[in-house]
DNA sequence: CGGCCACTCCCATAAATATGGTATTGCCCC
DNA sequence: GGGGCAATACCATATTTATGGGAGTGGCCG
């Protein structure tokens, strides 16, 4: 079975050439190629693509708000984000509007199919120098420290509850215990974790 | 100007093939071989290379452990991760701890030599399923509530550092601002966000 | 121009949280 | 049977947040 593909490209000889390109391989089926991504959520519905090339710079709508529509309504549809330049902050809203991947159009012919299977595989392709950008966007969030490890079952289960939202009341009513004790459960957590309030303990449990 | 190499592997023929890898070429210069990493931060520092091969699974001391002694001394040198099995999980934490990149073993010689290159060039090469894993780790906009979309730019920002657990008192200096303005700007994110707290705020923020 | 909005700042009061104590119960383990 | 620890609970007090108000600046746009 072939891996239906789409292309939004505004660049109309770089458009033809991925058409072509996609289009004499046997594997994949070009089902649509448009030069920009105005109706693209009626495009996809119609034409029902398993992986959708998108240029990020496209007139009109940007390829990043295209995505965000995209990965809403069709979450299993993949899509690989298109760019000439690895602009750290456009791949990183990329990457968080749902992109599949990233590819420089640098990238070669042979390249390009290697990631369109990639990703219908459940891979995410993605340049060494684009990566390398998207692994050191979470520097800080490395490993837990061992203070968390000290914690009791009980206080875990504290910190679990303030971590979403819950006021010291609402944590006691969920546990069926006095506001009284959940304050001594969070006076330990703090000396455990050497912070100062509810928000700086949850930063340290979210890492 | 030869890239400087270290490897840390246990397998003494793949350590030795490995050695005789980079040895034989001109471009890279092996600097030191060893079969744990009991020492790796002695030897990083006597040796100064500029890119290290770590296996994943060493005897005594593991290569993540490593790597997280190395990236906060060293940060500047690149760790590559070795690995027989593509085990996602283990990799994954690798690239947490600090690592650039990660090889699989069976790995064409070329392939290793280009990763070298592609790390040392400041690239993080990794496979598909690997960079999937990574980026899953980013803010989804799945469920993400259309109220996050009203808070402006400075708003933003705001949450943002109370989510990393910072007093008013620290943001306001942090964005070099009253404590004034940043209660008001609070203010509006809590009507914008239906919440009473920061906690409640950040909850919302983070999914 | 006039209105809208983002951003800035200040005051006052109420509510929640932080910090420092003390104390009881039950459990496990040496 | 006593020591240690998790879990429970209370009090008093500082400090920080939450909520409500008012107010000035500059930019953008019709």
């Amino acid at each position: 079975m072939a891996i239906r593909v789409v292309i939004y490209e505004d660049n109309q000889p770089l458009r033809e050439a991925l058409s072509a390109l996609i289009g004499d391989e046997d594997d994949y089926t070009l089902v649509g190629a448009f030069g920009d991504c105005l109706h693209a959520n009626d495009q996809i519905y119609r034409l029902q693509p398993d992986v959708v090339l998108m240029d990020i710079d496209l007139p009109g709508r940007d390829g990043i708000q295209a995505v965000t529509g995209l990965h809403r309504e069709f979450p299993n549809v993949d899509v690989l984000m298109l760019t000439v330049f690895d602009d750290d902050d456009r791949v990183f809203r990329a990457l968080c509007a749902g992109a599949s991947g990233y590819l420089l159009k640098q990238t070669t012919p042979d390249q390009i199919l290697e990631a369109i299977q990639a990703v219908y595989a459940g891979g995410a392709p993605m340049t060494p120098s684009i990566a390398r950008k998207v692994i050191q966007t979470f520097p800080t969030r490395i490993g837990h420290s061992a203070d968390l490890d000290q914690l009791t079952a009980r206080e875990s289960q504290v910190l679990q509850f303030l971590a979403k939202g819950l006021s010291y009341k609402l944590v006691a009513s969920e546990l069926a215990i006095s506001v009284e004790t959940v304050r001594t459960h969070i006076k330990r957590i703090y000396e455990k974790l050497h912070v100062h309030s509810v928000t700086e303990a949850v930063a340290k449990y979210r890492g």
